[in-house]
Formats: structure tokens, C-alpha cells, sequence
DNA sequence: AGGGAAACCCGAACGC
DNA sequence: TGCGTTCGGGTTTCCC
């Protein structure tokens, strides 16, 4: 795992240094990374504005601006840091905003998957989402009912970030394992107690990634300690920590998925 | 509506 | 040693 560089992540106070500063410049090195018309007119708009507020909805980072609003999916391989400025960018960043005071802010991320949306209507983008799974509106009642009217293969549903946000692949394994259900159990047959397992597995999945700074597998995500602790994700062929049966491996909707046969039966009707 | 597949990416890991 | 292939993560888009 690469060494921490001269950063400061999110979780180490981005938010302090962001808030109160200008944007005086943006550097585009992939204008893909922005979802967006023209690099331009972007440059053009995004000069001159405050930064206001730093929040987040689901996966995406919302900074405020005046006027408009950056949203940031970091998506596999993204990362923002803020450093001390300098001329030359780093190897994989695609988009660097020259902030005043002495930092810039950059997105640097490997893969290109990750985007920068700039917008004055952030809602035409998040209005779609579900609810936050770590919020009041989830409830285990509230699951029930909307795992009720849903014919959908559960692993999948349950990704769907329009029914809940917040889910990827490697959460989603560890909350179906620890409620004891199959990933391709249909979302309208799971019971009321079954629903109110998997919202406590998904509430204490989550926390628990929270708590140790997410996952670090590859070499990203820098830091995280959670790929230590997983119950089933990349456990293919160890024993399942309830009842010592190997952990098995398949394909859900594309997606690996990572089970204990034991504890986790399809059940036919 | 649901499900499958492809596309977008590239560094690591693997096979030969 | 080198070179080709496969993999995987989140999301959108397309097609049946």
C-alpha cells in the first residue's frame, strides 16, 4: 500500500479547508471526468465562486458554491486531496481548482471512472436516490414494505441505488451474509423478521466500515482497515465466521458475490 | 419491470 | 524476463 502522501483526506478535515475559499482557476487534464458541455464555459462559470458548504448525499461530495454546486462521485479509484499548490499536476489528476490561500484542490483518480458534475440544480441529480440507509426514514418496517413490492433478485436491489443509497458490492455481501439471505432470493419473499435482520446488518455493516475508514482493497482507498474484517467479500474458500462451512463465489447481475452455503439458502417455493 | 450484457478504465495478478 | 489475458469496482445504457 502506497505511503500517505502530503494530503489531507476527507476524513481529515477537507471540509475546514474548503469552506470560506474562492475557486480562482480550474485546471481540466480529463475533461471526461466532468459531466458537463463544454470545458470552456465550465472554467468560465466556476471562476471567481466561494465555496460555501462541503456536504454529501448517497456516494456523491457536494461543494457548495455561490452560485452553482460541484457534486463528486469518487467512484472506484477517485480521490480528492488538498495540497499545497503547485504547477505541475500529479500522475491521474484529471480536474485541479486553484483555490486562494495556498492550497489547491485536486480530483486524481486512476481508473477515470469517477465524475465532477457542476450544476446550479443538484436535486436533478439526487432526486433519485433512496433513502440513507444510516437515517431515520429506514427503518426495518419500511424495508419490509418496500422489499413486499418488489419481484427483483435481492443482492441486486439491494445496489439499486434508487431503493437505498449508500450499498456497493462489498457491503451489500457482508449485510445478506450476516442476515442469513440469499442473494438471489426474490425481494417480496422476505419475511418481516428476515427484513428486520437486514436492516440491522446493513446499519451495522455500514458503521462498522465507518469506523475503520471503509475498505482498502488494491491499492486504493488508502487507510481503510475494513478488508481485515470481512465475513464473506474476498473470502472465497475460508470458512464462514458463524458456522466454519467454506465461503462460496458466484456472479449476481455481474457482480462477485461471496456467500456461506450454510447459512445463506435459497429457499424455492 | 426485470434481467443480462456491454461499456467505461487501468494496475495488479496470473498464465505461459 | 516478457508478453498477453483476466479481473474488479459503480454506474449508465441498451437490448430482450
Amino acid at each position: 500500500m502506497p505511503e500517505l502522501p502530503e494530503v489531507e483526506t476527507i476524513a481529515r478535515g477537507l471540509k475546514d479547508g474548503l469552506i470560506g475559499k474562492t475557486i480562482l482557476e480550474a485546471d481540466v487534464f480529463w475533461a471526461r471526468t466532468l459531466a458537463i458541455p463544454t470545458v470552456r464555459k465550465f472554467k468560465e462559470q466556476i471562476r471567481g465562486q466561494k465555496i460555501t458548504g462541503v456536504s454529501r448525499r448517497a456516494k456523491y461530495l457536494i461543494i457548495q458554491l455561490k452560485n452553482y454546486n460541484l457534486l463528486v462521485h469518487l467512484r472506484m479509484s477517485g480521490d480528492l486531496l488538498l495540497r499545497e499548490s503547485k504547477i505541475n499536476p500529479n500522475k491521474h489528476d484529471r480536474l485541479v481548482l486553484r483555490l486562494s490561500g495556498k492550497y489547491d484542490l485536486a480530483f486524481n483518480d486512476t481508473r477515470k471512472f469517477g465524475r465532477v458534475w457542476f450544476t446550479d440544480d443538484p436535486q436533478s441529480i439526487l432526486k433519485k436516490l433512496g433513502p440513507e440507509p444510516l437515517e431515520k426514514g429506514f427503518t426495518a418496517d419500511w424495508l419490509y414494505k418496500n422489499l413486499q413490492s418488489r419481484k427483483r433478485q435481492l443482492k441486486p436491489l439491494l445496489l439499486d441505488q434508487t431503493f437505498i443509497a449508500g450499498l456497493g458490492n462489498i457491503y451489500t455481501d457482508e449485510s445478506l451474509n450476516i442476515a442469513k439471505l440469499h442473494p438471489l432470493a426474490q425481494a417480496d419473499t422476505v419475511k418481516p423478521t428476515q427484513a428486520k435482520a437486514l436492516h440491522q446488518a446493513i446499519q451495522s455493516v455500514l458503521k462498522e466500515g465507518i469506523r475503520r475508514n471503509g475498505a482498502s482493497i488494491d491499492w486504493v482507498y488508502r487507510g481503510g482497515d475494513f478488508q481485515n474484517h470481512f465475513r464473506v467479500y474476498d473470502q472465497e474458500g475460508k470458512p464462514c465466521p458463524a458456522c466454519g462451512t467454506e465461503i462460496i463465489k458466484f456472479t449476481v447481475g455481474q457482480r462477485g458475490t461471496h456467500i456461506c452455503p450454510r447459512c445463506q439458502v435459497l429457499e424455492r417455493k
